[in-house]
This record gives structure tokens, sequence and C-alpha cells, in this order.
DNA sequence: AAGAGGCCCTGATAGC
DNA sequence: TGCTATCAGGGCCTCT
């Protein structure tokens, strides 16, 4: 679900909530996640302080004062939550969506410190949460990322080198994040429709203007989509707190039969599986 | 060795 | 009302 513009708003809150705070406890309620939460990893945690909270890609990084890193995914439906223990309610949230009352099913680990906890939700369990051992080890354990989509290496020699002789479609190189680390499938509909490129366009048959303007829309729209506050969808809607707010300025994501919203275009929006994803686009000035 | 497809899991919604 | 089928923001594994 959450891709790195929404992981981004998490690891913003979690800093201004928890950070420099000491761990005083961890409830472990359900272990079973992507990985199964190890039996000792409660001890890792426990009496540490949180000296930061980092995030790459889509991966959330909390380093602690024993130096070991609980590396943290949110999968498809992972949600944090934070609770002021002073404050009976409303109670505020620490994922991009946001919730006045607390999820009741699918809470999987809860972590306490002196005034306030926070509770990882997840229903469908694609996430997780690991303890490594040191930031070698972490360089390590993130390797088989490519580099964000912000960074100075995801520049036109890259991106041109990369797609030479390729023959998967456009669509799916966003979607490969040994490519490029942190686009997921919505925000990979919008910068596709920005750059009028269709989504299963072939790589190397994409010019080196085409590559330019995936780089720079791939930039714009994440960090527009960070400072909208990312996007929240379907979850916890119409339930008041922090929401997002770049869902409302879709051009593409979950338009289907709508009219195309670039200026003087005549499209309709379109909807297609590629690789299983829905993906959506404008069947007029996408080519 | 790149690329396609299946699978992990629960919940919401659509269609009958 | 109550079935079944499909889809959902991700990523890993296997097969060809």
């Amino acid at each position: 679900m959450p891709e790195l513009p929404e992981v981004e708003i998490v690891k913003q809150s979690l800093n201004k909530k928890i950070k420099h705070k000491k761990i005083k406890k961890v409830i472990i309620r359900n272990r079973n996640l992507r990985s199964k939460i190890p039996i000792n990893f409660s001890n890792y945690l426990k009496n540490q302080k949180v000296i930061k909270v980092d995030r790459f890609s889509k991966y959330l990084i909390l380093t602690l004062s024993n130096k070991k890193i609980c590396l943290i995914h949110l999968g498809m439906s992972g949600t944090i939550h934070y609770i002021n223990k002073n404050k009976a309610s409303p109670v505020s949230n620490l994922s991009f969506y946001s919730s006045i009352r607390l999820p009741i099913k699918h809470n999987h680990i809860e972590i306490e410190f002196d005034d306030s906890k926070i509770i990882y939700n997840d229903p469908r369990r694609f996430g997780f949460f690991e303890i490594v051992k040191n930031k070698k080890l972490l360089k390590k354990r993130l390797s088989h990322l490519g580099p964000e989509p912000m960074s100075e290496e995801f520049n036109i020699k890259y991106v041109f080198q990369y797609f030479k002789n390729k023959k998967k479609n456009i669509k799916n190189f966003l979607l490969d994040q040994g490519f490029v680390s942190g686009i997921g499938n919505i925000y990979a509909s919008e910068i596709l429709f920005l750059c009028e490129i269709k989504p299963d366009q072939i790589v190397s048959k994409l010019d080196e203007s085409k590559c330019k303007s995936i780089i720079d829309y791939s930039k714009k729209v994440l960090s527009e989509a960070i400072k909208k506050g990312g996007s929240s969808i379907r979850d916890f809607k119409n339930i008041s707190g922090k929401e997002g707010n770049f869902q409302k300025i879709f051009k593409v994501y979950d338009r289907e039969g709508l009219k195309c919203k670039k200026i003087k275009c005549k499209g309709v929006i379109q909807k297609k599986m590629i690789s299983n994803r829905s993906t959506f686009f404008c069947n007029s000035c996408q080519k």
C-alpha cells in the first residue's frame, strides 16, 4: 500500500513522536508477518532509546542506542498508530491514513514508551519487522534496491544505459525496485501520464528525451506527494485526522472511464492489467 | 539471464 | 441474505 511518499510521512511523524524515547516494553500479539517475528525480537528493543528514524525506499529504519537496527516494511496494509497515554482520545495516527479509533483486529506489535506507545497493525501481513545487527549488514540487506527516484544517481546516463536491449515495458520497470526504488503502483501510473508515455511501451524504444521526462516526473510526482502528505485511499477514509491529500489530485489512478485532465485532450482514462497490477492511462495523449 | 506468472494474506465490494 | 469471484498501495520465489 504505502509507497515512498507515504512511508516518508510515517518516518517524519515517528521522528516527531518517538525520537530519543526509551522503549520500556514490547508486546508481540501476533508473530505472523511476511517473515515470522523472532522469539527474541523484544530483547533487542527493550530498554533502548530510539536514536533516529530513517527511510530508504519503502523501508523504515529505526536506529537504537545499542546500535542495532529495526528494519520495518509496511507491505500492502501495514499501519503504525501512535497513542499518547496521557491523552485519552482522539488518537493521533502515524500512518498517513488517519483514524480516531484504534484498530481492534490485526494488531501485531506494540512498542511502549513512558508516556506513549506505537501499535503496528497489518491485516494482510505482507509487512515485516526485522532486527539488523549493524549498519554494514543493513547496507547488505538493502543492496538489491536501485537508487531512489529523487537521488542524483537516478539520472539520464543510468536510465538510458539500463534500458538498452531490455524488452519489458516501462510500467514494469517503474515497479522494479532493483531499477528504481520507492515507486509503487499508484505513482507509476501518475508518472507515465505526465510523461505522455503508454505504460506498455517497451523501454528499449524510448529515446533520451523520453527517458529524461521519466526521471524528471518521477522526482516531481514523489516530492509533490510528500508535500501533500501522501495519498490516502480506501482505508480509514471519511475519518477525521491527518489524511494525505495527494489522492485528490490523481490524474489517472482510479479514474477509469473519466475524461483526461490534460487541457485540450479529448481522451478517456483506461484501465488495463499489466503484470497483474491495475494500470491507468489516457488512450489519447499517452503514446 | 531476463521476463512472466504465481503466491503470500485478509477484507471490501460487486454480481448473482 | 448469502454465497462466489475479483481486486487492493508489495515483494519474493520459481520456472522457462
